[in-house]
This record gives structure tokens, C-alpha cells and sequence, in this order.
RNA sequence: GGGCGGGUGGCGGAACUGGCAGACGCGCCGGACUUAGGAUCCGGUGGAGCGAUCCGUGGGGGUUCGAGUCCCCCCUCGCCCA
């Protein structure tokens, strides 16, 4: 039997599938006793066919499972599609046809793609959240959430957006637009469900530092992110107190009458505050506003309310601003200071009001010098010039120092003099510390009809009741009219809407909105663990096994939802007991992007799109897969290329022919025949050693597959220049066969079973290599005995000697004094010092 | 403006804790085989120079026997946040 000459991948590929399918061998569980590892790449959303992003996440983690299964681990290594969303449901609108029959034709084309692929994943473990068996546990848990106070109702300002029709989180707004359809987003008031993530705030900044194995550009993301600054809220009482003055400021008393409440990180420098700043929305403006200026006010927030928030409070804006007339009291100082209103306040930020200290914070500055407000400095650095007085003074100095000028707290450092203020203030009643938090609570309502129902019912008499969780799934009925304009969907489906109230029996409403669909990627890595559970979300004793997931894999725009959410959950299921421990994930792998050929984002828009699937069709999939890990390290951007494909190609075709002109090496040489291997074949197991390391190291070290398969080129570049000619010859090479073979499976599955077969013969034939052990080295011929050692005079090359490893400092000196080039550039000079590197190098550094 | 990444041949990218810059691939050049070559194999390929040699990792300084790598200043591109 002797091998075919020519590579062809569609006749190899569908048949390994086949037979890894049918021996399933990328089933968890199978390996009894073996380490577990979960390796997990983020779930597709089904829309249209599958693109080069997708192929390139799961080439990246598919490479990383079909490893760890090697090294012997229990691999789970899951797969589904996140099938609920808005893009399906505006198609729908679009074209008339129902979201879920769309949604499941792509789900085939994506899960007969992958397939193509020969993505090692757990088919049996495959979930759809648009399944009801999957979203009856995103009701569950909401149920779970609504008994601790977790899920709230809430009326509140929302983000509209006005293209989608419903509310949509605010991480999803994008210069005012809507993220999916770039429509306007507007302000609405509306009475929604809400996520309390902000009850987790401070847990979820903490757990940031244990995520050592995280890019630290998310982590430093999700810190921005949520948030949290610490500072201090002092009221300055208004004087004289206004006729018509409210004694409380945002429903709260104020202790002695009428005041202004500023939220402020820097009360360290409030002896330096000339003037404070009302937002122009802020509730207490037209009160405070004096008769003579009440014109003049009106029409600067008349203004204001006209002009987007990004425009107002941008760096290169323009500070603009009113005096109101009215003057407020520095309660540390006793001073009077004017009160003005300005366009760079924010109402939704802090207090909607701030105190200005021209000296010590660069907007302030511009603006008292535009309106020659005075300028006090309070702070000094802590080493270096002092700050010239305040009329002099040519920027804000805005780092900590030492504080001055301030009564008893001159002298303070910065950080000491906060704290102390801040005492001062909670125990005279004019203020506190507090701590304010860029993180809101996740509003979950969604007025739309392709997601889980949300499981309450509105009863006349009793109230909003949940759902009991025997009633569960409330499933979502197919029959609704989409239009996407209006009401929610579900409230035109009678059948749906009227039901009765669990707790009364009496006729009731169901809810009518949908949750977001960021819950169901919130969880799911759990779902994998027991997706087949009646009973439960997941088993726990499968959590304990398998959790945290060991390596995410995914795309980095997910760092402030997506990833956020994800722990937040994880979180809620550790207070429900349902795992072991806080954090998900223990690393995480962002992707690139695949760009198209030019350059660019690949999008119709530039006819630049590149499909896995054609690409599949043309090369197969082993080429596909080795131009991405091949093209450059997972986390950076590449470009696609033709050329490069081709050479991939030609690569794996370079080793099909290096194994059939080496069939006589196949057969099997006793070991002591391979160990009488010397000279070139000594040379070449050396390389097949040293191949094996350097491909272990880029999936142990660093996740890094493009040295790994460069080394593979290597070896078989060397194969090329050996010209087997004895027994041990032979078995030298047989030797790199078989590591080649073997190491090219993570990254070329199909041509790598095929080959390691062909080595192999019968004594393979009921064997997959994707079961085998990866090979491992051995140390002492990793090791080189005979090194080359570059020889430099002060520093510059001019000539290389072969010493062995173990040569010593006067040994090698000796060899590089008899090179001819080092000897003309010694010659008639004096050599001052010798510096020697064992194994790399020699420098003589010589005087004139 | 702030934070985080990057800038290395014609291109993608290598280079362990400072130690021969440019591994490997693409492209290009040459050769062999061939009716043919857009197949395959072999060789070459940072720049300048006939040469010894010199110059080279965005630019400028510095530390060091030695810097892509460490320090300071600057330019520039990307992402995120304002």
C-alpha cells in the first residue's frame, strides 16, 4: 500500500470529521480521572453566514483544546449560538419572515461551517438561547434576583432609541446613537426592570486585581468603567437665604436653611473656592436667581438645553457662563463666594453642582481668567518651585501637595487633608465623605419580541406578581406582528398578554417586554456544564469540576458589557450557591480583527469581504487554519492575503511530498538504531527536538502559534536536506515525521491525522492522533554541545568561532585570537578588558 | 486632553532575563527539471560600496564593553475614555 502523490484536502477532510465524530472523540467526560480544563470561545451570534472573525476565534481556540486534550486533560470545549437579539427581529420587520425560522436556517449554515472547519467542540453540549429550555433559566434567575432585591423596577430616564424602538443600555449608546443601528438616541422617561450591578460595584473593582491573567487594557476598561471616585459632598448654604427657598436640596434637608450641594474629589483645595457652578438644569437655579439677572439666566439655559452634552463639556469647548447673583458661603471659611451657572456642569454628574478652585483644577482656571474671578492658590507642590501668587499664576496646578492658606488644615499633604476635611464635615453637618460611581444599574426592559419574557404578571388587585417557577418557561408565542413601530410586540398577542394572577386567580396581564439580550451570554458557560438539565440552571458539582473557565477567547469590544455582565452573573450564582467562587474566567484571550486585503475593515461597503466558507471550498480547512495562527500572534489585527494563503498551502503540500519521498523511512527502527544516529542525522534529531520545545512553548508560555508553526517550516526544510542513507538515518527521520505529524495537529487537524496514519500504518488503525500524547523533548539534545560564538572587537562583529558548550572563558580566547579578521583588528593594539558570554559571545575592548 | 497599545527589509512578522537584528512565510532575482510553467526542487535577497568596510529597528539625547530591548525628550499611528 503506498500513498497517494498529491494533497487533497476534500477527500481527507470530511473523513477525519467523520471519524473523530463517530469515535467521539471531543466529548467531554471521557477521560476519567484526567485534569479538567475548559477552554471557551464567546458564542456566535447566528446572523447570516459566518465570517473571517468567527473563523478566527475558533481556529485560535480550537488550536488550544485539541493541545490541552493532548497533554491529557478532560477538555470541555462547548459551543451554541446567542440566537435572541434585535438584528433578527429588524430583518424580520425587513422581509416579513419570523425571526426564529431565520435564525434557525443560519444556525445550520454556522453549525455545517464550523463543522467544515473540524472544530474539535462538544456537539452534544450545543445550546440555542432562543430555546425555551435555555431562557426558562434566564426567568429562573430573574425570579431568584427579584427575591433578593436584585431586580428592581424603576422609573428612570432611559436611553430610546429612536431607530430600534425600545430602551437600550447605556453602554450600547455611541455618540448619542444607537450602537446596531446608528439611529438618534433620546432621552425617555419610562418605567423599566433594572439589574442593582451597582450593588456589586465595589466587589467587581476589587475582583479586577485578581485577574492577573487578564489583558490588562480590559481590566484598566472595566476599572474606567465602573468607575469610582472618592471625594466628599459639602453644602454652601445660600446668602441672603431666598424668599421663595427650598429647605431641602434633591429631597434631602439641609440643616440651616436653603443650600447648595457640591460633590467634589478635591476638598483639599476648598480654601482656594472663588465661585460656585450650577448646572444649567440644576433645580435650584431659578430661585436662586436675582430679578435684575432672571433674562439673562433664562436665556443662557434656554441655550444650553438646546446643546448636546458631548459639545457642552468638551475639552476644546468653550467655557461659557452666567452670574445668577446670588452668593453661597464656603462653610469652612465662612466666606461668600458668587454663584454662577456654566455650561460645563453636568446636571447628571455629582451634585449638578461644583465648587470652583480657579488654582487647582484647569477648567475653573479658564473660566475665572474669561470672567476675572479671583484665583487663590492652597496647594503647593511637594518638592520643586513654589506657585507664584494667583494673579500670576499661568495654569491650574492639579496634582496633590501640601496644602496652604487653609486655617488649621495648612501643612496637610493632599490625601491627609481630605480626610480630615471630610470628618469635619459629616461632624458639623455640612457635608460628607462620599464615593460616586461611573457604573449605573443594567435596565434590562426591552420593548421587543425576539427575547426571553420577562416572567411577571400585572394583577388588578395584587400587584406585579412573578411568575411561579413551576409555571416556567413563559414562552415566547410565535405568533406575534413585528412591525417594530409602537407597543411591544407581545402586547398585541391577546393569548399571550391575558392570563390570570397566580396569587388571586383573578384575569391579570402578562408583561409584555423582553430582556435584554445580554443576559443569556451572561451565563451560558455555565449552561454548558449540564445543557441537558430539567431540573436545574446547571449542576453544581459540574461547576466545582470545571470552573473558572481556563482561557476565554473572544473579541475585545466585549470589554465593558459583555465581560462585565459576565462577572456580575457569576457573582449573583455565588451568593445563590450555585458556584465555588467569584471570577468566571481565569485568562482571557482578545482576538484581532481580520481585515480584508487592503487594509481595511473588511465590509461590503469597500468589496473587501473574505469568507471561511469559499475559502474552505478552495484550500480546505487546514490551510484556512494555519493562515490564521500563522499570520501573526492571536491578539493582534491581520490583514488578509491571497499570497500568503497560497504559501500556506503550498506549505502543507511541501509536507505531504517530504512524507511520500520518505515512505522507506516509515517502518519501525529499534530504538538503539536511532540512538547510533551522528553527524547529520544527530544534527537533524537535535532540530526535531527543538522543534517539539519551541511548538510547546507557544501554546505554554505564551499563547503564540505563528514561531510554533515557522519552527515546523524549519524542521521540514531540513528533512528536504537530508538524503537518508543507513538505518539510522532512517530512523532519524521517521523520528521527525512522526513530531511533525503530531505537532501540526492543533493547527491542521485533517492533513496531521492523515499523515501520522500514513507513518504509522496498521499498528494506528483503530487510533486517532487527536487522542495521543503530545510529544515531549529530550533535554539533552535540546541542548547544543558545539555552539557558535560571535567574537567582537569593541563591540562590532568580526568574526564567529565553534567552541563546545561547556568551553571556558580562555579556551574560547584562544580560538577567537586565531581568527584572521580579529587578528588584524587586534593587531598592534592593547586589549583592556575581555568580556565573555558562555555560549554567545566574546567582546575584546581595545585602546588606541 | 487622559489611559493603553504599536512604529523593525518591498510586505506579514522573529529576536529568551541587554549579547551575531531581520527566524519563518510572502514577494522578488537566478538556476535545475520541463513541450510548457502561474507546478516542483535548489540557491540568493536590509541599504551603500569592486573591495576591506561603513550605515541600519520612527527622530534626538543618555546609561553600558555591548541597546530593537533600559532611562529622558520628541514625532507618528491605532484603540478606549473624555
Amino acid at each position: 500500500m503506498s500513498m497517494n502523490e498529491r494533497y487533497e484536502p476534500h477527500s481527507i477532510e470530511p473523513r477525519w470529521q467523520g471519524r473523530w465524530d463517530q469515535a467521539g472523540a471531543f466529548r467531554t467526560g471521557r477521560r476519567a480521572g484526567a485534569e479538567p480544563r475548559y477552554v471557551l470561545e464567546m458564542f456566535p451570534y447566528p446572523s447570516g453566514a459566518m465570517h473571517m472573525g468567527h473563523g478566527r476565534v475558533y481556529t485560535i481556540g480550537d488550536a488550544l483544546a485539541r493541545y490541552l486534550r493532548m497533554r491529557g486533560h478532560d477538555v470541555l470545549h462547548p459551543i451554541g449560538f446567542d440566537a435572541l437579539g434585535l438584528p433578527a427581529e429588524n430583518a424580520a420587520i425587513k422581509d416579513g419572515r419570523h425571526p426564529g425560522e431565520r435564525t434557525r436556517e443560519n444556525i445550520v449554515a454556522f453549525r455545517a461551517e464550523m463543522k467544515s472547519l473540524g472544530y474539535s467542540f462538544d456537539w452534544e453540549r450545543e445550546i440555542s438561547t432562543c430555546d425555551p429550555e435555555y431562557y426558562r433559566w434566564n426567568q429562573w434567575f430573574f425570579l431568584r434576583m427579584l427575591e433578593r432585591g436584585i431586580v428592581y423596577r424603576r422609573e428612570g430616564k432611559a436611553n430610546w432609541c429612536t431607530g430600534c424602538n425600545t430602551v437600550i443600555a447605556n453602554e450600547q449608546v455611541v455618540d448619542e446613537r444607537c450602537e446596531r443601528c446608528e439611529s438618534p438616541v433620546v432621552e425617555k422617561v419610562i418605567p423599566e426592570w433594572a439589574f442593582r450591578i451597582t450593588a456589586f460595584a465595589q466587589d467587581l473593582l476589587d475582583g479586577l486585581d485578581r485577574l492577573t491573567e487578564w489583558p490588562e487594557r480590559i481590566t484598566t476598561m472595566q476599572r474606567n468603567w465602573i468607575g469610582k471616585s472618592v471625594g466628599a459632598e459639602v453644602a454652601f448654604a445660600l446668602s441672603p437665604a431666598p424668599l421663595r427657598g427650598a429647605t431641602e436640596v434633591r429631597g434631602q434637608a439641609v440643616p440651616g436653611g436653603p443650600a447648595i450641594d457640591v460633590f467634589t474629589t478635591r476638598v483639599d483645595t476648598i480654601f482656594g473656592c472663588t465661585y460656585v457652578v450650577l448646572a444649567p438644569e440644576h433645580p435650584l437655579v431659578e430661585r436662586v436667581t436675582a430679578p435684575e439677572r432672571r433674562d439673562e439666566v433664562r436665556a443662557f439655559v434656554e441655550r444650553m438645553r438646546k446643546t448636546e452634552a458631548a459639545q457642552r463639556t468638551g475639552e476644546d469647548a468653550p467655557k461659557e457662563g452666567v452670574f445668577t447673583g446670588a452668593r453661597a458661603v464656603n462653610p469652612y471659611t465662612g466666606e461668600e463666594v458668587p454663584v454662577w451657572i456654566a455650561n460645563f456642569v453636568l446636571a447628571e454628574y455629582g451634585t449638578g453642582a461644583v465648587m470652583s478652585v480657579p488654582a487647582h483644577d484647569q477648567r475653573d482656571f479658564e473660566f475665572a481668567r474669561k470672567y476675572g474671578l479671583p484665583v487663590r492658590v492652597v496647594i503647593q507642590p511637594e518638592k520643586g518651585d513654589r506657585l507664584p501668587p494667583g494673579d500670576v499664576l499661568s495654569q491650574a496646578f492639579t496634582q496633590d501637595g501640601v496644602v496652604e492658606a487653609s486655617g488649621r488644615f495648612s501643612g496637610l499633604p493632599s490625601a491627609k487633608a481630605r480626610e480630615v476635611m471630610a470628618e469635619e464635615a459629616s461632624a458639623k453637618g455640612f457635608g460628607k465623605a462620599t464615593v460616586r460611581w461611573h457604573l449605573r444599574d443594567w435596565g434590562f426592559s426591552r420593548q421587543r419580541y425576539w427575547g426571553t419574557p420577562i416572567p411577571v404578571v400585572y394583577c388588578p388587585t395584587d400587584g406585579i406578581v412573578p411568575v411561579p417557577d413551576a409555571q416556567l418557561p413563559v414562552v415566547l408565542p410565535d405568533e406575534a406582528i413585528i412591525t417594530g413601530k409602537g407597543e411591544p410586540p407581545l402586547a398585541k398577542v391577546p393569548a399571550f398578554v391575558n392570563t390570570t394572577c397566580p396569587r388571586c386567580g383573578k384575569p391579570a396581564r402578562r408583561e409584555v417586554e423582553t430582556m435584554d439580550t445580554f443576559v443569556d451570554s451572561s451565563w451560558y458557560y455555565a449552561r454548558y456544564l449540564s445543557p441537558h438539565d430539567a431540573t436545574r440552571p446547571f449542576d453544581p458539582a459540574e461547576a466545582k469540576k470545571r470552573l473558572p473557565i481556563d482561557v476565554y477567547v473572544g473579541g475585545p469590544e466585549h470589554a465593558v458589557m459583555h465581560l462585565l455582565y459576565f462577572r456580575f452573573w457569576h457573582r449573583v450564582m455565588h451568593q445563590l450557591g450555585l458556584v465555588h467562587e467569584d471570577e468566571p474566567c481565569k485568562r482571557l484571550v482578545t482576538q484581532g480583527i481580520v481585515n480584508g486585503p487592503d487594509g481595511r475593515k473588511m465590509s461590503k461597503r469597500w468589496g473587501n469581504v473574505v469568507q471561511p466558507g469559499p475559502m474552505v471550498r478552495k484550500y480546505g480547512a487546514d490551510t484556512l487554519r494555519l493562515f490564521i495562527l500563522f499570520a501573526a500572534p492571536p491578539e493582534k489585527d491581520i490583514d488578509w492575503s491571497d499570497e500568503q494563503v497560497d504559501g500556506l498551502f503550498r506549505f502543507i503540500t511541501r509536507v505531504w511530498r517530504l512524507f511520500h519521498a520518505r515512505q522507506d523511512c516509515f517502518a519501525v527502527a529499534d530504538p538503539k538504531v536511532l540512538a547510533q544516529a551522528s553527524g547529520d542525522s544527530l544534527e537533524l534529531r537535535r532540530k526535531t527536538h527543538r522543534t517539539i520545545q519551541r511548538v510547546t512553548d507557544g501554546f505554554d508560555k505564551e499563547l503564540k502559534f505563528n514561531t510554533g508553526i515557522a519552527a515546523l517550516m524549519e524542521l521540514v526544510n531540513a528533512l528536504y536536506q537530508l538524503e537518508p542513507k543507513g538505518e539510522p538515518d532512517r530512523a532519524a527521520v521517521r523520528e521527525a515525521l512522526v513530531a511533525v505529524s503530531t505537532l501540526l495537529a492543533p493547527f491542521a487537524p485533517h492533513v496531521a491525522e492523515e499523515l501520522w496514519h500514513e507513518v504509522l500504518g496498521p499498528a494506528a488503525r483503530d487510533r486517532l492522533l487527536a487522542d495521543e500524547p503530545w510529544p515531549s523533548f529530550d533535554p539533552a539534545l535540546v541542548a547544543a554541545d558545539t555552539v557558535t560564538i560571535a567574537v567582537q572587537v569593541n563591540g562590532k562583529l568580526r568574526g564567529e568561532v565553534q567552541a563546545p558548550a561547556a568551553a571556558g572563558e580562555a579556551e574560547v580566547r584562544a580560538l577567537a585570537e586565531a581568527e584572521d579578521r580579529v587578528k588584524a583588528h587586534l593587531a598592534g593594539k592593547t586589549v583592556r578588558k575581555v568580556v565573555f558570554v558562555p555560549k554567545r559571545l566574546m567582546n575584546f575592548v581595545i585602546g588606541g
